[in-house]
DNA sequence: CGCGCAACCTGTCTGC
DNA sequence: TGCAGACAGGTTGCGC
């Protein structure tokens, strides 16, 4: 599923490719993809403005226009944008819009499960207001520090792995690196955030930007459905080490790694190199 | 405010 | 073998 990693992958890969160029047509194909707003009021919005930069937010994907606006694209679970340099690409069943541009190219938004969204956040009033109750810290930004992340988690009685899940608060993570970041760190993911103490928050701070790092510079994990805006495969998925493993051995101790399920998800650690002391 | 949980979707897996 | 139900998880919204 698309996590920070993902989202970035194809961030550069369309800042490569559609930075310039206009929009010269929106043909939505499922309603949902727009709602709440209807197809036509979203390519009011958008057809015939120039994008101007491609940027991230988290998980958000934004297209920034010329008029100021940003056209934002969230792929949720299941969503895929493709780039092609001709017509509309992907899979034909799950083709949920369909972005022209004025280079012949083509942006095809597919989502099998349909909870994907293209919406628009103006430049006026106040865009960080807009953002400002959904994303939290960018993990990878140099204001991330442990200190940060020690405050983040002060204070939370719930498990540290929905704290690490919750968008508002560090943006960008998912299930996938959640449970990564947690066994390279070392901690179980039912501890209870605010009881970290500082040695653990420096090695889940740590734990977090290396895999999160590393999974940029594999493409992302390719789990189910996730392909690049190039229709290509991330390597990141054959590199984790707990996560989809249930039953294999761990990689650090060679305990099994077990499933269970924390903060409603499905969730991998080691018994051993994880105790919730 | 913090936290848990249902809802939104549909293809695939699991168990009987 | 077939079919019902569980499962997958990012985000929103509601209830306590």
């Amino acid at each position: 599923m698309p996590e920070l990693p993902e989202v970035e992958t194809v961030r550069r890969q369309l800042a490569e490719r559609v930075t310039g160029r206009a929009i010269t047509g929106l043909e939505v194909r499922d309603e949902k993809f727009s709602s709440p707003a209807t197809p036509e009021e979203l390519a009011a919005e958008v057809v015939g403005r120039r994008i101007v930069a491609v940027g991230r937010r988290g998980k958000y994907l934004l297209m920034r226009l010329d008029s100021g606006d940003d056209f934002v694209v969230h792929l949720r679970m299941t969503g895929r944008l493709h780039w092609s340099a001709g017509g509309p690409a992907g899979d034909e069943r799950f083709v949920r819009a369909v972005i022209g541009l004025d280079d012949g190219g083509t942006l095809t938004f597919s989502d099998m499960r349909r909870f994907g969204r293209g919406w628009i956040v103006p430049a006026e009033p106040d865009p960080e207001a807009y953002w400002a109750g959904r994303v939290g810290v960018e993990p990878l930004d140099p204001g991330f520090t442990p200190v940060v992340l020690a405050g983040l988690l002060r204070g939370r009685r719930g498990p540290v792995k929905a704290v690490l899940l919750n968008q508002a608060l560090v943006a960008g993570l998912g299930n996938i690196y959640a449970d990564e970041a947690l066994f390279a760190a070392g901690v179980h993911p039912e501890r209870s955030a605010g009881d970290l103490d500082r040695h653990e928050v420096a090695r889940l701070h740590e734990a977090i930007v290396d895999r999160l790092k590393v999974a940029v510079e594999a493409g992302g994990s390719s789990i189910d459905s996730y392909r690049d805006s190039l229709g290509n495969y991330g390597s990141m998925q054959d590199r984790l080490r707990v996560h989809l493993h249930r039953g294999d051995p761990c990689p650090r101790c060679g305990d099994t790694v077990v499933k269970t399920r924390v903060a409603q998800r499905g969730t991998y650690w080691c018994p051993t190199c994880q105790v919730n002391r």
